[in-house]
DNA sequence: CGTTACCTGAAA
DNA sequence: TTTCAGGTAACG
């Protein structure tokens, strides 16, 4: 569930208290360790006891810790991952299936109730990165090759946002979210969105992201930061599970569908079909 | 390209 | 009892 606001503010939250920890032990539950780092726990323990961290990133969803070996432990929260930071002597969290003893008396505790998260050990981080798109924060993302990520696509505007390969980071909020604000309808294929829709789009797309990362993530159900307390994101969305209620641009009724395989949430007046060209000057 | 599966629990 | 869930990989 978390996309790249929520990743971040966990990175943020973290990185300062895991940077130089070394890691002195390991515990996996037995039903998880399989699914989770497709390996042994031996191997796993095998690859992280007696590292210390090096440092602590993030790209697209995925958060990248490095090892003093030069390695990277890769962990990805999927839709119910949690990675805290925990005092050793705290008790274990609902759904605790690992944990990482540190050397300083804390311990990063992995919760994860459906068990889709993962820990994969990289040698070098191209080997997850290389096959990510840009990210729309950074500043480095252009109008056109935003543009070139839709251009002659025949699926849905939404399929193409929430396509890691071609733009890394957004999920199903924040795309529900910048296709309102940009006004675009979700089920528009990506190739007949209008340049000037592009644009807002483009614009649109970093600028939740952006909010998202200052309300510290959004919270409707699992989420929370690296001490396990809820973002604010959730309270400030026009669109995202609001369906039944009222736009608060229009008071049209938000409407919801399913797009690209996902629940999907839209205004019908402020989200025009695509078609004429009038209002917006598309 | 869309659909299905992975896993568990909450809500309809 | 059925459906749905901030994600992605493997299908046909």
């Amino acid at each position: 569930m978390p996309e790249l606001p929520e990743v971040e503010t966990i990175r943020r939250d973290l990185e300062p208290l895991v940077v130089g920890r070394r890691v002195v032990a390991v515990e996996v539950d037995a039903g998880t360790i399989q699914l989770l780092a497709a390996a042994p726990v031996e191997v796993l323990r095998a690859n992280l006891v007696g590292r210390t961290f090096t440092s602590m990133g993030r790209r697209g969803k995925y958060i990248l810790l490095g090892l003093d070996d030069g390695r990277t432990l890769v962990v990805h929260l999927r839709m119910t991952g949690r990675l805290l930071w925990r005092d050793s002597s705290a008790p274990p969290e609902t759904y605790e299936r690992a944990k990482m003893v540190l050397d300083d008396g804390h311990d990063l505790r992995w919760s994860d109730l459906r068990k889709f998260g993962t820990w994969r050990m990289v040698d070098n981080v191209s080997e997850i990165t290389s096959k990510l798109g840009p990210e729309p924060i950074d500043a480095a993302f252009t109008l056109a090759q935003f543009r070139g990520a839709l251009a002659g696509r025949a699926a849905p505007v939404k399929a193409v946002l929430l396509d890691q390969r071609r733009m890394s980071g957004l999920g199903n909020i924040y795309v529900d979210e910048a296709l309102f604000e940009a006004g675009v309808r979700p089920d528009t294929p990506a190739g007949l969105v209008s340049p000037a829709a592009a644009k807002r789009l483009w614009a649109a797309a970093r600028a939740v992201l952006e909010r998202g990362i200052q309300n510290r993530g959004a919270s409707f159900k699992d989420y929370v930061d690296g001490q396990g307390n809820p973002g604010q994101h959730h309270m400030y969305v026009q669109v995202f599970r609001r369906e039944g209620k009222p736009c608060y641009v229009c008071g049209s009724t938000i409407e919801k569908t399913v797009v690209g395989g996902r629940g999907t949430h839209y205004c019908p007046k402020c989200q025009p079909k695509a078609r004429r060209r009038a209002a917006r000057g598309d």
